[in-house]
DNA sequence: GGGAGGGCAG
DNA sequence: CTGCCCTCCC
């Protein structure tokens, strides 16, 4: 079974190319953020066409999640349950068979001082709270997305320099341990354990990508039963470097 | 001399296009039309590489009006000078050895009740009286651009239903009319006597080339000197059906 | 329908 | 820098 994750930073701007990657890697199971679409544009029958089921939750112009599929997904559901904010356009799931893959755009934060930042820490919490809620250990759940944190210094270019960024602040990093550590591993580090491995790189820095300045943001995550399961995991840097790219590269992991 | 005019609608986003088409055609002069930029960011390095000079005079977002050549433009003048709104962005003119060439961009005037109808009536009429005041019906005048009115009935595509139309309604032809009457000719209807000749079709009608749903409201008109010395002109649609093609296309004068 | 701008967000 | 939206204008 091959999963990947990629921020395409608008689904109907980068259709085709979400197109033709799906069809030279042949994945099982998408996961894709930041669709920018509400869902009555969504762009549902291409997709269909290439032969993929597809479930989806968005909204206009910002976040929005959608997973893609070669089997149809069951019993699937957008947002957090707790009783807060749903942010529906920032979590969805569905189960494959036994396999259960939650798919989240964790929120970003803006700055350290705004009060984004305390609800991202906020929603990191509330995120392992829905993972003890509806799953146990030996379940074989998959946590795939945008997570907007890097889990160590080796996951950011300059890490001294990036304390204060909201993607790097020790508060971020514990509130994503803290989902880590209701048993989640992380599929691709298992496989590459040297530095300099990044999936965003962004638009405002010039030549970031030539420079090597990137952050390792997005994840494919896999409780016990999978990560057993895990036999390879990449990082596919080329799509970054087309034209009109999404800020974001694809992750890809392969299960037995 | 060849003289051309076209009503670019963004010349920062059409630039490629037109140097092609002017590699081809071998145009002296080209009057543009809406190139919609301030004249910081006019791309004027890209034109003068490619051989051609250039005068003009925009804004942000609107209007916008430019004369390349293949001689260097001489006494370059903008707006009317009445000591009414001069309106800069939407009158240039230079002269050429002898032949002084005046491109405009005539308001389009919204709708028959809106006061930009009557401000374009106005336009017209204080365009009259800039004739009169700077050139002789002896000199060898060249008044090219987008004038927003069409003739003749033949000059649109369905006259019956376009009475209310701000291009088509009888003040703004009268209004033209009483331009022409300084002492200008038509030199592409000296040509072509027939129907069906158009400049312009609308994005908002559906298949408006295929159908010949058009508007001929682009005009290179002569004073009685270079009436004389024209000697063929055309409207060359193809630009029109390019992908990101302007709504307007290229009207070509040659003159001995 | 398709330019442009300004604002928001990352 | 690059998405989106909304408003303006034709």
């Amino acid at each position: 079974m091959r999963v990947a994750t990629y921020n395409v930073n608008s689904i109907r701007l980068r259709l085709d190319s979400v197109l033709a990657w799906m069809a030279r890697h042949k994945p099982d199971i998408v996961c894709v953020q930041e669709t920018k679409v509400q869902d009555a544009d969504f762009p549902e029958a291409p997709i269909r066409q290439a032969g993929y089921h597809v479930a989806f939750r968005g909204q206009k112009a910002y976040n929005g999640v959608a997973i893609l599929s070669t089997t149809p997904p069951e019993d699937v559901r957008t947002g957090l349950d707790d009783g807060g904010p749903a942010d529906e356009t920032r979590l969805i799931r569905a189960r494959f068979g036994e396999v259960t893959v939650v798919n989240t755009y964790v929120p970003q934060g803006r700055e350290v001082d705004h009060e984004m930042f305390q609800y991202k820490l906020q929603w990191l919490r509330r995120l392992r709270e829905y993972m003890d809620r509806h799953f146990s250990t030996r379940d074989p759940v998959i946590w795939a997305g945008d997570l907007n944190v890097a889990i160590q210094p080796m996951d950011v270019y300059n890490p001294e320099d990036r304390a204060r960024h909201v993607c790097y602040h020790a508060d971020a990093r514990s509130a994503l341990q803290y989902c880590l550590d209701w048993g989640f591993k992380d599929v691709f580090r298992a496989f590459h354990p040297e530095a300099g491995h990044y999936t965003f790189f962004d638009y405002r820095t010039a030549d970031a990508m030539d420079r090597g300045w990137g952050w390792r943001i997005d994840y494919i995550l896999a409780s016990p039963p999978l990560t057993a399961r895990a036999r390879d995991a990449f990082i596919d840097v080329e799509p970054r470097r087309l034209p009109k790219a999404s800020d974001h590269t694809y992750l890809v992991a392969d299960f037995q």
